[in-house]
DNA sequence: AGTGAATTAGAATAAAAATTCCAAAATCAC
DNA sequence: GTGATTTTGGAATTTTTATTCTAATTCACT
C-alpha cells in the first residue's frame, strides 16, 4: 500500500507534531535533519538549504528529501511555514518579558520572567566578578590533583552532582560526597587528591566539616561559596566567590553552575594539553 | 568633495542611526524604501528583494540602490545583517571555542566568559519560547497531586535533585529516584500521584522507562526535554522543551535549571494559595 | 557471504534571486 | 523653456540556491 502521504504541516505547531509522531523511525541521515530543526527553528527561516545541511552535518541532498519526506514539496515549501511564524514571533527578549511579567505577578510565567533575568544578571555579574588568577589557579590545583573529590549538600548539591557528571564525561577520576547512607567517606581522602568544596549560606555542617578534614590532611581544596564570611572562606583553599539573586524566597542557581561547568572543562583541558606534551 | 561614503553599518542599530540621520533627504523612491525597512524591520531577514520592493511600492532596482545608498555592496548585504541579528544568539560556539583555542587564549576565564554567555542566550531562548499555557498546565497537574515523583539521571539528575531540594523546602511531598542501589521504585508510583521526568539527547534508557510506566499507571506527567523528538516528547504528558547552546562539546544546563526553579516555586505558590482558600 | 531494498552523496540541472545597465522620465537651475 | 543632472523602471545578465538524478553504499535478511 502506499506511503504515509499525509499532507503537508500548516503550522510550525503542526510541524513539530509530526517531528514527534515520525521523528524517530527515520533513516540516520534524515533524523539528523529532524534534530537540528527541532532544536534549531529559528534557523530555518534565515537559512538555506546548504547552510542548514552543513550545520546539521549532512549533505544538502538529504536534507531536501527530509523536507519532501515530511510532506513538503521541497525546501523553500517547508521554509515558508518557518518565515510566516516567525514574522509574529519575533518581538525581541525584553518585550516579552515584560509581557510574561506583565501577565499578573504570580503566574507561572511572570514567576519564569523573574528567574529568567535574576539568572542572567548573575550570570552576568559572576563574568565581571571573576578574578582570572583565582580560576588558573583552581585549575591549576584541581588537574593536578589524583582524584577530585565533591562535596555540596541541599542547595549546592546539584552543583556538584553537576560537576561529577562532567568529570566523569571526561573521564576524570572524581568522586561525589553525596552522604548516602549517611557514610563517612572521610578515609578516602589521601594524598595527592583535591577537593571543591561548594557552600551557601545557611551552610550545611557536613561539608564543612569535610572541607575541614580535607584541610588537616593537606589536600588542594576549591572553595565555591558566597560570601567571604562562608565557613569554607576560613580555610586555606582557592576561593571563588558567586553571588547569586534572590526571587523573593529564592535564589538562583544559574551563576554557580555556569562556574562549574568552565571550571571542570576548564581542568579537562588543561589535563589533555598536558597529557599530549609529555 | 565626494559622497557620505561611509562604510556601510555593522550592526542594525547602526543601521537605524543611519536610517535617521540621511533618511530624509533621499530621493523619493528611496526615501519609500527606507520608510518600509524601518516600519518592518523584522521582514528583511525573511524576505526577497522583489517581495520587499512590492511591499515598499518600488521596483526591485530602486531597492537595490537604496542599499547600495547606504553603503552596502547590495541587497544581500544588507540582509546578511539582519539575519545575523537575528540568528545571533545562537552562534557556532564550537567554531568559536576553536578560534579560542588557536588564538591561544583558552584560559579558564575566556571559558568561563563562553559559558556565561552560552547560559544567559540560553534563558534568554527559553524566556522568548516557553509557552505561557504549558506552563499553566504544568503547575496545575504538580499542585493536584499527592507525591511529586523526579526523575533525570546523568546530565539531568542536577536539574531533578534541584528540583527535589526545593520541594522539600516548600514541604511538598516528593521523590527523588536517584537509581541509588539499583532499586526499582516502580511501585512507589500511585493514583494521584504526578511525575517530572527530564531528559536530554542521548536519553537515559531507565528515565524512559519510568516515564513510560508512570504514563501506564495513568499518572500525570510533565515532561521536561530538549527536542520534539525526544522519547519524553512521545508520552501523552505536558512538554515543555528547553534547548540550551553547547560550548563545544559541552552544553549549558542553565535554561533547564531556571525553568525547574520557577516551576517548583509556581507549584509552591499554588499550593499555598489553595491551602488558604479552603 | 550473498541478495535485494533502502539510503545516501555528490554531480548535473533547473529555478529563483540578486545585481547591473541603460534608455526614458522627471527634476532642477537658470 | 532649455539643457544638464538626477532619478527611475524594467529588461538583460550573473550569481546563488533549490531540486533532481544516478551510481555507490549501507543495511536487513537469509
Amino acid at each position: 500500500m502506499d506511503h504515509d502521504e499525509a499532507g503537508a504541516p500548516h503550522t510550525v505547531e503542526a510541524f513539530y507534531e509530526r517531528l514527534r509522531r515520525d521523528g524517530h523511525d527515520l533513516p540516520k541521515r534524515l533524523r539528523q535533519c529532524a534534530d537540528y530543526v527541532a532544536a534549531y527553528p529559528d534557523k530555518v527561516a534565515v537559512s538555506t538549504v546548504a547552510e542548514l545541511a552543513e550545520a546539521a552535518d549532512v549533505p544538502p541532498s538529504a536534507f531536501m528529501r527530509f523536507c519532501q519526506e515530511l510532506g513538503f514539496s521541497g525546501f523553500s515549501h517547508m521554509q515558508k511555514l518557518f518565515r510566516e511564524e516567525y514574522a509574529q514571533k519575533w518581538p525581541n527578549y525584553a518585550t516579552r518579558l515584560t509581557k510574561l511579567r506583565d501577565s499578573g505577578n504570580d503566574t507561572p510565567a511572570a514567576l519564569l520572567a523573574e528567574f529568567a533575568e535574576a539568572g542572567r544578571n548573575s550570570i552576568e555579574n559572576l563574568a565581571r566578578t571573576i578574578d582570572p588568577d583565582l580560576l588558573d589557579q583552581a585549575v591549576g590545583m584541581l588537574s593536578g590533583a589524583r582524584t577530585i573529590h565533591l562535596v555540596g549538600n541541599r542547595r549546592a548539591f546539584p552543583v556538584a552532582s553537576y560537576l561529577a557528571y562532567s568529570f566523569e564525561k571526561m573521564s576524570i577520576p572524581a568522586i561525589l560526597h553525596s552522604g548516602v547512607g549517611n557514610l563517612k567517606l572521610d578515609n578516602l581522602l589521601a594524598q595527592g587528591d583535591a577537593m571543591i568544596a561548594i557552600s551557601f549560606a545557611p551552610y550545611t555542617a557536613d561539608t564543612v566539616e569535610l572541607a575541614e578534614e580535607a584541610e588537616r590532611q593537606g589536600l588542594g581544596i576549591v572553595a565555591l561559596t558566597d560570601l567571604p564570611t562562608s565557613p569554607l572562606a576560613r580555610l586555606d583553599a582557592v576561593r571563588l566567590f558567586v553571588s547569586e539573586i534572590d526571587v523573593g524566597a529564592f535564589r538562583s542557581l544559574s551563576a554557580a553552575l555556569t562556574l562549574a561547568m568552565a571550571l571542570s572543562v576548564a581542568v579537562g583541558a588543561h589535563r589533555r594539553r598536558h597529557e599530549n606534551r609529555k
